[in-house]
DNA sequence: CTGTTAGCGCCTTCAC
DNA sequence: GTGAAGGCGCTAACAG
């Protein structure tokens, strides 16, 4: 509280004058190897208070150069606004901080340029290793940290320069074509009426996904129509636009919607808040991805929900075991929505 | 990408040797300042296509010990599960970057213990600058920065330990009780039947919004009913049950509801999803704050958007003309949701 | 048990 | 134009 040097930050040299000791002992004291040294618990406990009076605060900048060793964890990622990728990041922070790493999550709204100058960033920050989040095309960052020697990770797309771990988009895709065809057949209705919209042609995951729901309708011997697949983007506006259309052209809403992001069902609350409730309210629709407002209105949604722990926990044992040449692909199931909720439900101040 | 020191990364020195020169010229090519010392161009090529076939990357550890400058820009913040924090979090980091800083943010989960050492491990890589957004009590962690003598900006909450910059949320509330009100007249029921539910007593962000429920009211002559305000907390579940006595105790759904937060609201929509649509379309209902599904549920919601950008470039106003005794909170006005959504649609790749 | 010393990688005078 | 030297704050031998 009372820092006597006012703004000039003090130094191990500065509680070593204040308390008439060496810097060493000072040193040996404040990162706590003091017993090993015999030093005497009085010394070590003036010593200890000088540092709290001048406010002194380790330079990790200086240890780290000393020890090459920055106590950092870095990780990138496009953003936050979803809950998958809001959940990568708490996940991963946890993770670090209980490995004693300092995390450090940047970012980079999927702009490649940005992507590279932020590892830059990291990597002059000599982050101890670095995830690789969502991004398009991570070769050239993997091949930035393995230049500098750090293992990077790629999570959720995965990449050629180095281990990947990510969703088992393929089988949770069936999974959940599997669930909307029985549905649709529990209703009546033929199964293939049921279409995916969304994602984006030549993507990993998307065409994961469409390898999926394909799948799933070869599995029961069920032709798939021709225009079943409709990877119209990502964002929330085509996807209204590519459902606007087909509501056109059938005079209804489809009677099966599965849609290939947590966007594109953004986009399709978008039109039917448009509609009448008679219009929607018989429709089976499933989306890959899960979002708490989303699980909750007032009609039947399926909702798969990507295993965030499971992949971060994965993405730190490929770093442990981390060889440079390993290009391994980890693949993590998904599983339902519902089975996460009630966890989810109760946490407190959640603002 | 042929790095020839494999694993150890390259230093100036590495380059020097290589290229025959000393590692001041190096140093200077390297960081642009070589024009000035009148370096051959060639020499200065000679270095830089060095640097890159060696994969350097300039260790700001060391550079930033020298120079005492970390470059990095420091965020706590308790999560990432709301666009409020997400978009937080997001514009920070693009105005961090377009200023030459690397942002760091990290999320604290609201736990004190981790935040006071979140805080200790930012100041102690030297960070730049310190933002501090919705911690409960910031005043502990402004003297860290401040013994530190390093600028912290409190956001979201003030604290008397910093200058601050929080949302008008006052002068919202009374905005959206005002929009409440008026569509509760026109609907022919009173407006005494408008209730407001949710956040914490005694919470800072909740006392204003209660006082600017109030002052509508206030200002229409209108007296409040007891029960007008009920503060349940943060979380949806509890919002939720709140909801469920009253909708017991009054055999139908109150007709104007204004809920205090995107998680209460959330609690609103658990609820009403259960109910007849019948149940729930004729009733008023406002969120204070935004949520991209909310906002496009089949039923009319008035939702008030706290202005992220405006929050964040004054809070790097007030970090610039920093004064370690300047305790001023700056407000910054909320908008009504629907003014933002255009931009918020149309954005691509936004899986 | 404690003090002295030599760098970690970089940048900035100051000579040459 | 370029090289040598000192030091940022810290730690790990190595001497006392």
């Amino acid at each position: 509280m009372a820092s006597t040097t006012q703004g000039r930050k003090s130094t191990i040299y500065d509680i070593a004058k204040a308390t008439g000791s060496s810097t060493s002992t000072v040193s040996m004291v404040l990162n706590g190897t003091w017993t090993r040294y015999r030093i005497k618990e009085e010394t070590a406990r003036r010593i200890l208070d000088s540092a709290r009076a001048l406010g002194y605060n380790v330079n990790m900048k200086a240890r780290g150069l000393r020890l090459s060793r920055s106590g950092l964890a870095g990780m990138v990622l496009p953003h936050y606004r979803n809950r998958f990728f809001a959940g990568l990041a708490q996940t991963f922070e946890d993770e670090a901080r209980s490995r004693g790493l300092c995390p450090v999550v940047v970012g980079t709204q999927r702009d490649p340029a940005v992507e590279a100058s932020v590892v830059e960033t990291l990597l002059s920050q000599r982050v101890e290793l670095l995830f690789i989040a969502g991004v398009r095309n991570p070769a050239p960052l993997n091949a930035l940290c393995a230049a500098a020697g750090v293992p990077s990770i790629n999570v959720d797309l995965p990449g050629d320069g180095a281990p990947s771990v990510v969703s088992d988009n393929r089988g949770g895709a069936r999974a959940i074509t599997d669930v909307l065809i029985d549905k649709l057949i529990a209703r009546g209705e033929s199964p293939d009426a049921l279409i995916l919209l969304g994602g984006i042609p030549g993507e990993y995951a998307t065409e994961m996904r469409i390898a999926g729901f394909r799948d799933a309708f070869d599995a029961r011997g069920i032709a798939l129509k021709p225009d079943a697949v409709e990877s119209c983007g990502y964002n929330a506006a085509s996807a209204r636009n590519a459902l606007a259309l087909r509501h056109d052209k059938l005079g209804r809403l489809p009677s099966g919607l599965l849609m290939n992001s947590i966007t594109a069902f953004e986009g399709f609350v978008h039109f039917t808040s448009k509609l009448s409730r008679e219009a929607w309210q018989s429709a089976v629709v499933g989306c890959f991805d899960w979002d708490p407002f989303a699980a909750h209105l007032s009609f039947d949604v399926t909702m798969l929900r990507q295993d965030v722990q499971t992949i971060i926990s994965e993405a730190f044992a490929l770093a442990d075991r981390y060889d440079p040449a390993d290009r391994s692909v980890v693949l993590v199931p998904t599983a339902f929505g519902k089975m996460f909720e009630e966890a989810e439900q109760t946490r407190e101040f959640d603002r």
